[in-house]
DNA sequence: CTAAAAAACACGATCGTTCATTTTTTGAAC
DNA sequence: GTTCAAAAAATGAACGATCGTGTTTTTTAG
């Protein structure tokens, strides 16, 4: 009984997502027609339906093979990333490995610009049914593998006390965001200054707020272990300078 | 020369871009047809003719009056809001400030949230073309007519060096990404915590990045003027305790 | 060889748009 | 205030293209 290999049709499945993909990243689902799908994976109409019932179908595969393929690797190589630096630096929440994260979401939205694409079609034509679990708690997605990180941080006397969960997905979040609005929305340095600036100054922004602040002594750079010397660059206008934690004294 | 008044004229376009809108932003451009928006607009399909030369010219319509209409009404509410703060207040990026704008945000988009759809369907389907203005310098937008206070909060000794323009442009997109991806991502507290602790939490993030803070004397609220008590929430698990700047003494 | 897969074609529905026709509106004449 | 011819506006059927999908035939892999 002929029936095509496992890996044929893995590949001629994965064939057709990845122009499906390619075409509703572009003009939507509603705007993307089978046949233009079938063209670019380079077989007929019919074949796709031998493989997908239906177009909704195609396009939850779609959705779902990009979240478990291009998504879940990338989050997996943030958390890894987050693991090892987290927990090999003395304060993990310091400029270095700030920035360092800031990298890490950099690559994930330029990598894969077009999947953030998909989630845009899925809130207007699909009430983001297919992404909305991954807006369901962030805070906690950092837990593990960082819970033990977190729990130190929180037990540090010079921290500010707000959940480092918290801390985390809301840095997170607004890094993503920067770079989505970069990438995607057309907004050409939409804070009005280059993308390691302003990275650098949201970080600033963002360590003060993080770390309780004494006003005495030499000022290494804010939150960032090991090298007492200061990290700003003069390309900031204005300077800002911060110490790193040490316990205020009520 | 029998025409149209010109109010009955204004009456069926703005009548047909309301239908439009209401389905684009429901099923995005592709997926709506011309004969489900004159069936909502009450009219034949060959009436929308009259009025729009084609479907794309009544997006584009759509898409500008909007912009027209409730956004260059609600940024006008904000930045008024703005001024009326900023200017009354000793110090504009006070908690209290902080706080009443994140309201005034969190008004813009639930009020008009499928604005904020249309935006998405024009990423995925026009490349933003139609909304990439608005995020091009978004700390330039709120220069004026903030700029003498803005300029006054550089110049505060506290201050933390960072462009005022920056750090509320920042502050603005960080609170209006958390209220979208609320209510348009389906991210149902999706930082752990109810709305008004998260928003206050950011905010405590942020002041503390604003200000220099010194590690003696009693300690005001951070960032609130006038009231020397503390105003934290016992709602915040860990509580988290600052000073307004006084200027740190190196 | 044989059954599954691919291709080619066909079908009915629906798309954006046009068009002939009817209805409504208009401003002037009365 | 009414009438009226003219013209704009509204209508719904119609058009050609294209949609998602079903069917039929050909190719191909096991």
């Amino acid at each position: 009984m002929p029936k095509l290999g496992k890996h044929r049709v893995d590949q001629n499945r994965r064939q057709i997502e990845e122009a499906a993909f390619s075409l509703f990243t572009r003009q939507g689902f509603h705007g993307t027609n089978i046949r233009d799908i079938a063209e670019l994976a380079q077989m007929s109409t019919g074949a796709i339906y031998t493989y997908f019932p239906t177009k909704d179908a195609l396009y939850e595969s779609v959705v779902h093979s990009y979240q478990k393929s291009v998504v879940s690797s990338y989050q997996k190589r943030i958390r890894s990333w987050l693991a090892r630096e987290f927990q090999s630096a003395a304060e993990p929440f310091s400029r270095h490995n700030l920035e360092g994260l800031a990298r890490e979401i950099r690559s994930f939205v330029y990598d894969h610009a077009d999947y953030w694409k998909l989630m845009y079609i899925d809130v207007v034509e699909f009430n983001n049914q297919h992404f909305a679990h991954s807006f369901h708690n962030v805070p906690e997605q950092f837990n593990w593998p960082l819970d033990g990180q977190l729990k130190k941080v929180a037990a540090n006397p010079s921290w500010c006390g707000i959940d480092p969960g918290f801390v985390l997905a809301t840095i997170y979040m607004q890094i993503l965001t920067y770079f989505l609005v970069e990438r995607l929305f057309g907004g050409e340095q939409h804070l009005g200054v280059a993308e390691d600036t302003a990275i650098r100054r949201m970080i600033d922004m963002a360590l003060n707020g993080i770390w309780r602040i004494d006003g005495a002594g030499p000022r290494p750079a804010a939150g960032r272990q090991g090298s007492p010397g200061r990290s700003r660059k003069k390309s900031d206008n204005l300077a800002v300078k911060v110490r790193t934690g040490k316990k205020i004294s009520r």
